[in-house]
DNA sequence: TTCTAAGTTGGACACGTGTCCAGTCAGGTG
DNA sequence: CACCTGACTGGACACGTGTCCAACTTAGAA
């Protein structure tokens, strides 16, 4: 069982395929109807071997996930904070609206217990500290950040959580967020 | 399939047997072990009649959930809206923390499709909406209100997302909450 | 008492998950 | 060239989910 750790060579293409594949069988049939199984077929691959590069269906989500997100790496711009965290917060409500059934497959996924999971959980949650840190700068004084960084990441997460529900849709995230982060950041400059 | 509708009578009673034993065996296994069938034999009853009350192990514990929410409403209390909203999440953090595997059980189900999740879950989104607003009352100007209470929504949503990703220990949801309330609150009064 | 309808049951079903393993295959290495 | 090793495969497995249904039980109405 060393699988899942090396990925040079031959094992780094066969990665490749699968999760491309993963992620035409999300956009096209969504995640409720997604099989590990259906993915390896249309990855051209057995099922034991999917299993030998994911751990889980929800590994799986979160892998594609993570790579989504980095793939998307802001360019700082803006001359405050509360310009430069719109900019940021309305970065990621777009690519969330830019694949709703991979944000709608995260949310549930992250919530898994499997170990691979649970990498890519701290990972993702530690990019959303990082960018939202990188935002603000040091424009809020040190005592009062933490407390604000802390805010921001909750509404977020909680935002993540809503539409992942339903209760918001993903592309109305983006202005649900603008005045949520005016809300938290006001007060604070 | 009238099932789950009428819950007068002899239906009654055997639903509580249900929702006492999912109760129970939720404390003794934790969610992740919990099946129905072993809720059903420990109400002493068969598994399909089990699937007559509840439609789904989501439906279970969101269903758990909300009469445990609902079973500990709020004495208002308090002169100022900040003190009012820190008694309200601190209560609603308490009561998390003594249960904690029907918290950690709640989050992933209340993601489900099921529509009889879906129910649930809007009442308790309008619940926790509910609370707040109450413990505001009035001491915030009305053209504010939605961003605020917007924001409070949102950031309870995020902890309990976190809590329930194992970020954050339900423990400490109420001295985070707290902070996160007075940073969202500030400036707003 | 007999009838009726609601409630319950056992058992089978289709399906998805994730695991396991013996066996095949391909591509270097010696 | 024969060989080895890592990648892949087919097929079975145990288990949980949620559905279905014909048959039983039981309590109360006629």
């Amino acid at each position: 069982m060393v699988a899942r750790q090396a990925v040079d060579g031959r094992r780094a293409e066969t990665l490749e395929k699968l999760l491309e594949a993963g992620a035409e069988e999300l956009r096209a049939v969504g995640h409720e109807a997604l099989t590990v199984r259906s993915v390896a077929a249309r990855a051209g691959v057995s099922p034991a071997t999917a299993y030998t590069y994911v751990a889980s269906k929800n590994h799986l989500f979160a892998e594609l996930f993570w790579r989504y997100l980095d793939s998307g790496r802001p360019e700082a711009a803006g001359s405050g904070a509360l310009e430069r965290l719109r900019a940021t917060t309305r970065g990621m409500a777009t690519q969330l609206a830019e694949a709703p059934e991979l944000s709608a497959a995260v949310t549930p996924a992250l919530l898994s217990s499997d170990p691979d999971v649970e990498r890519l959980r701290l990972r993702i949650g530690a990019e959303f500290l990082q960018r939202f840190a990188d935002a603000i700068g040091d424009d809020i004084p040190a005592e009062r950040l933490d407390g604000v960084l802390d805010a921001l990441v909750l509404a977020f997460s909680g935002a993540l959580l809503q539409a992942g529900m339903g209760l918001i849709t993903y592309t109305d995230l983006g202005d649900r967020l603008d005045s949520v982060v005016a809300a938290i950041v006001e007060g604070h400059l």
